[in-house]
DNA sequence: TTAGGTTGTGCAACTTTGTTGCAAAGTGAT
DNA sequence: ATCACTTTGCAACAAAGTTGCACAACCTAA
């Protein structure tokens, strides 16, 4: 357990105060090879109720620790970011949601794609969600 | 009343029975100049309710008269297809949601990038929102 | 035109996800 | 160890989507 160090400091670095708890939910998140809803927290940390899940992971999204796009399956999925990220649109990534194992994938080697706007349009945020099926899934 | 004829054709050309209340909420989406959730429809239409208007949304999108869209607001958003969309990918276009005034809107002019998937990977759909303010806002 | 079956609609109930209030437990500085 | 502050668990709630069922509308055939 002594590695738990570095999620210590992960958290810390982000100003987040590190718990047991939160340090639980960032190494779940970080060892998890999919994104993850809440949902998929909770089955996974059967000692964490899904308010406080719901609370850390917002927390770590207030402190660009951890992003989460809507991949339109009905609950949102949430990754911890790169240890630099400050979640600003250039650096935004492509996500792939797997129709038939319902799994979400971060494609951080794939920057979202930008494109002009109409004059007077402000640009905040993109959500770019590619929908198919996995490597995995298309034996 | 006369010219409800023009929805009665748009039904069926896509093969579905038009029924009164089928035109009305496909002519209200079509007057719309923004996309519109099933709460929307409930509202602008008081005599709907929203399993029927959830069900014919389902309809118009199986037979491609209508797509929709997650824009993150928390509910799905909808709207009619081009007279001659088969919602095929290429056919794809970007959608901004304004943070502001809470309102979606299709950019039908501006469609979707694509991009190369790794190996493996069966591409069927993407979901492209751009978030941030919309002309009207940005006063 | 009517009878009969099929299709569509309204109502109500329910599921799932996200969200919040509150009290108890944990944490860290003195 | 105590105290103030923060975090967590529990429970309840809210919003959106979804489904079952009964009644209404519709369509066709005789």
């Amino acid at each position: 357990m002594a590695d738990n160090i570095i999620y210590e400091e992960l958290l810390k670095k982000r100003d987040i105060r590190p718990t047991a708890m939160r340090i639980l939910i960032l190494k779940t998140m970080i060892d998890s090879p999919e994104m993850v809803s809440i949902l998929d927290l909770e089955n996974k940390l059967e000692t964490a109720e899904k308010s406080t899940i719901f609370r850390t992971i917002s927390l770590f999204m207030m402190h660009n620790l951890a992003h989460c796009i809507d991949d339109g399956s009905g609950s949102l999925k949430y990754a911890v970011c790169n240890s630099e990220c400050s979640c600003s649109i250039k650096e935004l990534h492509a996500h792939f949601y797997c129709e038939k194992c319902k799994k979400t994938y971060c494609m951080k080697s794939i920057p979202v794609p930008l494109i002009p706007l109409p004059d007077k349009f402000t640009l905040n945020n993109i959500n770019y969600v590619l929908k198919g099926i996995c490597d995995k899934c298309s034996k």
